[in-house]
DNA sequence: TGTACATCAGTGAACGCGCGTTCACTGATGTAC
DNA sequence: TGTACATCAGTGAACGCGCGTTCACTGATGTAC
């Protein structure tokens, strides 16, 4: 049956929403089309009505999820301490899609690619502004390691199924990246 | 047919050799078991009298590339100049298995997560004999958040599309970790 | 404002297709004498 | 050392199954008068 215009624009964040969520929790290739719809309290008979196929809705959950993300704000050992942090660690699905998705996004073409990149340029640009250095070239060139080794850290420390291991990586990154 | 003892052990060393080339290439779900075996030049049938499962080849295949990788050598610098190198970094099939495969890794379960572990503890250590700092626990630490920061850059710098990002990602990263 | 009809979002069954896995068979290797 | 037989690595067809995608249909929404 037919429903609104407002209820067609609010399904479709529904469905970006948990096809982001899903996808960062179990990757693009695990998530089906029929499981993201019903996540999204539909049938999957009707996701060609929003998105023209499964790497449409890909490229378009990316670009949601990336564009919503936060960043530092004005406080980047603080934004360091919660990104390099326990719950952040564990809450995937919920987390920066940067670290759960860029390694599988290196194999996609196209759209995809092209959101990751530009969420890449707007991160680097955020944490310039709050990195030390004399110019504003040393600032660009702090931010692109400060972020590098936040994103691998994280992944490592997701990676490790000794949770002492795990913890030690975090906290050895974060003590590198913010000195007291 | 049958054939010899010593072509077995061969066959296994080129499946596993197969495998985890065109893991690191395009990721655990997109390669079928019956492309591992075309690559190795076997038949698909075959498979499960080396293994008893996708996933136990993934472990297995994770495992042999990842025991076979070199590390640091003796000089820390030189091996951040080649990781953070662009052709390492247009190398997937062939470069680190933890850059192309730990954030997929994240997903599975048991042997695989381990061998990632396993991984880990020896790059870190390995890193940490030529790390700066004054104690043992400062030179870890250092080496956690240098390996974290290789790593991050590498996916980092393979997921942009932009060439001239991908290519300042490794050069802010390599002069950040090896300042001249 | 109320009515009649056209539109179209959502449903659920069906479609090819390719996947991981199994299996009966083949024939070269390894072993027992 | 040579022969006869048992073993078993490899083959290729077949199996269920679940995936992305399509489609005829339904009925509430939006529109024209």
């Amino acid at each position: 049956m037919r429903v609104s215009r407002e209820q067609v624009a609010e399904n479709r964040k529904t469905i970006l929403e948990a096809a982001s969520r899903l996808f960062r929790d179990r990757g693009y290739d695990a998530v089906t089309v029929a499981e993201v719809m019903q996540a999204a309290g539909l049938t999957h008979g009707g996701f060609y009505g929003y998105f023209k196929s499964k790497d449409d809705l890909i490229a378009a959950a990316l670009g949601d999820v990336l564009g919503r993300a936060g960043g530092p704000g004005d406080d980047l050992a603080a934004y360091i301490a919660r990104y390099l942090s326990q719950p952040h660690r564990d809450a995937r699905a919920t987390g920066c899609a940067v670290s759960a998705l860029a390694a599988e996004t290196v194999r996609l073409e196209g759209e995809a690619r092209t959101e990751m990149t530009a969420a890449l340029r707007r991160q680097i640009d955020r944490v310039a502004r709050l990195s030390p250095g004399a110019t504003g070239a040393d600032k660009r060139r702090a931010a692109i390691a400060t972020w590098a080794a936040m994103v691998g850290a994280l992944i490592l420390a997701r990676v490790s199924d000794d949770p002492a291991l795990s913890d030690e990586v975090l906290a050895a990154t974060r003590a590198s990246l913010a000195p007291p």
